[in-house]
DNA sequence: AGGGGCAGGTAACAACGTGTAACGAACCGC
DNA sequence: GCGGTTCGTTACACGTTGTTACCTGCCCCT
């Protein structure tokens, strides 16, 4: 297959030049990053098939970009941290890290990892390049995740909002796993800027769900696609096929 | 007890072959299994009682396979894994997972966990005996465990809360055997680890079981299905048929 | 047979979770 | 700006579930 075209995110030049060599000596495609916007600069620009995330960006917190990036693309990502910590790793995680390595790391480490990352990434789709363009088949509906349309088994396209857009996506990928109101607010939290809302627990998702289901249900008010768990939260409760395209 | 029947479910078939052939020696009727379908199929065929779970399978997620089959049937799963990381091992109890080990495993460690697992099971099914049909019925009763629609001799469909639900495959597993409070108690706690409730005996079973009556019994006030063992507690005392479908 | 105690049935209630209509603010394309 | 859309908030309705209280009927004891 194609030489991996790796995206290394620091905020220390020194570290970040030095991954990046390394990685180029070592036959991949390494591209540096020194925050958030770079990394989404890169991304744009064509295709990353997987992200190396230092933790502990200076000004914002590798998580949170972690968080961000994997609700809105597919990236892999493998988390770099000083911090050998439990609790660092879980966070890791926690917010979507295909892996995490501690710094210092034995390079050839790295390397395993990032091999093992690539071929479970590859194995679950056979699209190299973005992983982002896929389409999604559940109970006679059609998703196609590049253009941001659905189609009714009638073959009617309907039309989502971003946000009911970005819920029908979490549940897409967490088929038959009930998703707390936590989880999908963190997924849909993809805007990142909305740090106030961290405990604002209102009734949004509910209102959200309740749109959607208006939308892809058949019968709304006795759900089938998107069930409620209740005292847990929602589950995505058929099968999901995913191609690429 | 009989000799236990494992499903090892692996993409990988050398590793398959292993454990299978290693299962096999040590006294297990080991079935392999490469993928979701041929699970189905022999959960379909017939009893198994543990499954072995490879959380990375190729085509599909190991742990949405995990999820669905929680979701639908009530086999005990110990996930299996070439990562040992504590993320997986979270998201592998997330999906209801009854334990989970790490590749490569000590052969006498599997051993133990399968055990454990097997026998906490069995503990808990001389409650509720753990099946992987699909379809009861009883006295002209249907009741679907997948779409959890339980449909009257008139095919009319009656709408059973989450707890009625509960209490009805309790008794639906034991046909003929008279539940105490305690045991059904036990079996609604799905949660399981409630250790509170030992003491705290009220009514709820009573009006629960009330509840359920006022739906499902031709005469509530007269029931020949959910019958009262007086001093004891109470019978399904219908025959129950229970097929996959 | 009569009476007392007790197990169980159930109506009423409260607490809680969820669905949803309605409202208004923010945003967007023109 | 202006109309339309999106989206969070709010308020209310409703279903679920455990608790309580009261009633009934059974069983046992004398």
């Amino acid at each position: 297959m194609a030489i991996p075209r790796l995206l290394v995110v620091d905020d220390d030049p020194d570290m970040r030049q030095m991954m990046v060599q390394f990685l180029r000596q070592s036959g991949t495609i390494a591209l540096p990053a020194a925050n958030e916007s770079e990394v989404l600069k890169h991304l744009a620009d064509g295709r990353v098939d997987l992200i190396l995330l230092d933790v502990m960006l200076g000004d914002e917190s590798g998580l949170n970009i972690c968080a961000k990036l994997r609700h809105e693309q597919d990236v892999p990502i493998i988390m770099v941290s000083a911090l050998s910590a439990d609790h660092q790793r879980m966070s890791g995680y926690e917010v979507g890290a295909d892996d995490y390595i501690a710094k210092p790391f034995n390079p050839e480490l790295l390397l395993a990892r990032i091999k093992a990352v690539l071929s479970r990434a590859r194995r679950s789709s056979s699209l190299v390049h973005r992983r982002t363009t896929k389409t999604f088949r559940f109970d006679g509906w059609t998703y196609d995740a590049k253009r941001d349309e659905i189609l009714s088994p009638d073959g009617v396209q309907v039309a989502l909002s971003k946000r009911e857009t970005a819920l029908l996506k979490a549940f897409l990928a967490n088929p038959h796993i009930p998703l707390t109101r936590e989880e999908i607010a963190a997924a849909l939290d993809v805007t990142g800027d909305n740090a106030h809302n961290a405990d604002a627990e209102g009734r949004a998702i509910d209102v959200l769900v309740g749109r959607l289901r208006g939308k892809i249900e058949r019968n709304p008010k006795d759900p089938h696609i998107l069930r409620t768990e209740r005292g847990v939260g929602y589950v995505f409760s058929v099968d999901v096929t995913a191609e690429d395209t």
